[in-house]
DNA sequence: CTAAAATATAGTACACTATAACACTATACT
DNA sequence: AGTATAGTGTTATAGTGTACTATATTTTAG
């Protein structure tokens, strides 16, 4: 387990966004008013957004939507590897690392709730002969160094 | 990434409720009718196992049990760390490796819902500068061997 | 032995998370 | 314009999990 000390840039909500629509644009797909703002939402939070939560923050602007709406945005999001589906939060969060595809990997603070992703490296030493990997979830939870006081 | 051909051998569940009592003990909690029923089932079955699947299975013997019952039962067990709760499947697999705690990593096929656990090996290159790991969610998917036809 | 403390079970009610199914609208393409 | 496809809205419901209260059962200490 080696520490790890350089530097890790955050990308800024509107680099975030400049990444997902060129993103969508080179696949072809529309980057509508709802997916850009549900996109948003999550860009500009400072941690991992539950579904819910943009339901509720997508009121009244865009009128009273239902689960569906959320979930439609949220798959065809994570579908562009623009956002990431935290498993054991239930929540999601944009990838700042979307120049291509990644095996992401988080360490989540439980006290603060801060969230660093990171590119898994694959080193994993001891896959089932034959198994082929397509979808990996890694998720680390414990106490960032500001909270360890 | 490395294949591993070495045998990992998979306990009968009348080891794992042999260890399940053990550890049980060793710890001074009551391994109670309900909690080893709960077990068993959970080590019986060939896949991961859901909470509500649980439930119904609980009946008739224990009555018309609710989802409190189960869920108790299922935290007592992971606190002992006897089972594992698979977090992108919401669901519960029984330790294969009950000797002492492990971080533990799962390689599910999609295709027969089979896992196989491993022991990760702690070899994180990239943790955050003083980040301390209390827990680690680390789920492979794909297809096994016998899938791969 | 008995009372207090700790542990375990039961149940109600609700909160949270997610999807199926169907109707409708907007856009892209010949 | 007409058709195919992609995207959105809505209703209803399925699936997952917990807060809270009450009761019963050990275990421990006096």
């Amino acid at each position: 387990m080696t520490a790890c000390k350089h530097e890790h840039e955050h990308k800024t909500p509107e680099q975030l966004l400049a990444t997902a629509r060129q993103v969508c644009d080179e696949q072809g797909r529309r980057f509508t008013k709802l997916r850009e703002h549900v996109f948003n939402l999550i860009a500009r939070s400072t941690g991992p957004v539950k579904a819910y939560d943009l339901l509720d923050q997508l009121r009244p602007e865009f009128g009273s939507p239902k689960p569906p709406t959320v979930y439609r945005a949220l798959d065809f999001l994570s579908g562009l590897g623009l956002i990431h589906r935290v498993e054991a939060l239930n929540a999601y969060i944009a990838c700042d690392h979307s120049q291509g595809r990644h095996i992401a990997e988080f360490f989540i603070c439980e006290t603060c709730e801060n969230l660093e992703e990171r590119s898994a490296n694959d080193h994993i030493d001891c896959v089932p002969d034959g198994f082929d990997i397509r979808r990996s979830v890694i998720e680390h939870y414990g106490i960032c160094k500001n909270c360890a006081a």
